[in-house]
DNA sequence: GGTACGCTTCGGCGCCGGCCGAACCGTCGC
DNA sequence: GCGACGGTTCGGCCGGCGCCGAAGCGTACC
């Protein structure tokens, strides 16, 4: 009898610091292996040996340059796969080890990038205005409307050609508890804000700034924390 | 910092014998803790420590009744999560433990189902037979169309009302490889297929097999195996 | 009441896996 | 060539966890 590998497929995030790579990972960035030991406390040989499961799982694939070897999330589908499993996870308070600079940095930051889309309370309260606004609509779940639609073209955000991908998909934020917006559309919007210098980026995490410019562009929609 | 403690939740399904459980479970059944035991072929106070834990993490809710301990999944989004974690598993081959009777129940079955809905070749089968009729269209997921609606009334299928669960949603197999229909649409199939007799469950499992009335229903759509 | 049975608790065993430091390898820069 | 550095391999330690059987508890049935 052929069975799915679950329990195989579950050990991979099983353990807290590889949950931690993970996570870490979501921002969409190619971290080298000793950046994600310095993030999760953990020596570079241990970090190796997470990182060679995580990539024999197929969880994360590798793009070896010189003598870094830089490893991200195989793909949209896993790293929505992940965020869903950390949405079910209940919610825990962890000790701090590494360091303290980054997250410092994360906790100050006023946005963050989920995976490829903006989250955090930035991400949230645009999702929030843009539904005030009649730009998104919720009715069986997220969809974009004209006027929308004009709007996001009068930001400048270059609209997605139809995909596999869902165009936008309502993404429940771990450390909001509301939604924001993720999808093919909410890329767009994150490529847009980095861009144009809406945004920039804090550390080496998946902290971001909002910036002046950023202020004076979403403030007419309300749309700024 | 809080974060989620997506390697607690992640060791839930990390172990085999509890990943079976829950493979077990998506049938949508309340299963005793001795079946689950028997079908994990563990002993029973093993699996009474397994269930426990499934319950403390909130994978799994109970109902007692006399001298029984039923568990379930909790909901209808944990099935979903827990499947979505069977598709990303690598499929491998297990040696079977426990009892050869279920086991070859199961593998002879001609359907099973999949948390609430039908599964399996005949999920299959139904699922490409309402594509071809064009009672289902797949641009961007997919979507009941208008003659599909006629098609279920005639059957005697109950739509469900509009609620928070997608109406229909491609789902797929993990035996077959290939889609099947889930959602509340899906929900409803199946249980008008339990309730006319179309189907009857084989052994203790998720395994069913097609009744002769069953095949007169669906044959003269091309929707049997 | 007595027996059967489903379930649970407990103690003990064995193994797996995460951690580290030390040594080593390959690349880069001087 | 040589040192610095990122990454890897290896051996060893240790804790956690999955397993079992035995004993105990509560419900159901006679």
């Amino acid at each position: 009898m052929t069975t799915p590998d679950l329990a195989g497929f579950a050990s991979l995030l099983a353990d807290r610091t590889r949950a931690g790579f993970c996570l870490a990972l979501l921002d969409g960035r190619a971290w080298t292996v000793s950046e994600l030991a310095r993030q999760g406390g953990v020596a570079a040989s241990t970090a190796t040996e997470h990182v060679h499961r995580l990539v024999a799982g197929g969880l994360l694939v590798e793009q070896r340059q010189g003598r870094h070897r830089y490893v991200r999330l195989r793909d949209t589908d896993t790293a929505a796969l992940i965020e869903a499993m950390a949405q079910a996870a209940p919610k825990i308070r962890v000790p701090v080890r590494g360091l303290a600079d980054d997250r410092r940095g994360q906790a100050l930051a006023y946005a963050r990038t989920c995976y490829d889309h903006l989250a955090g309370a930035l991400g949230v309260t645009i999702a929030r205005a843009m539904t005030r606004h009649e730009f998104v609509t919720w009715t069986d779940g997220p969809a974009l409307t004209d006027r929308g639609s004009d709007w996001l073209a009068e930001l400048g955000v270059v609209l997605p050609a139809p995909s596999r991908r869902p165009p936008l998909r309502g993404c429940l934020d771990w450390t909001e508890r509301v939604e924001h917006l993720g999808g093919a559309i909410g890329a767009a919007l994150c490529a847009q804000a980095k861009a144009d210098g809406w945004v920039t980026p804090i550390g080496t995490g998946r902290a971001l700034a909002l910036t002046s410019r950023g202020r004076a562009v979403l403030e007419p929609w309300d749309a700024v924390p």
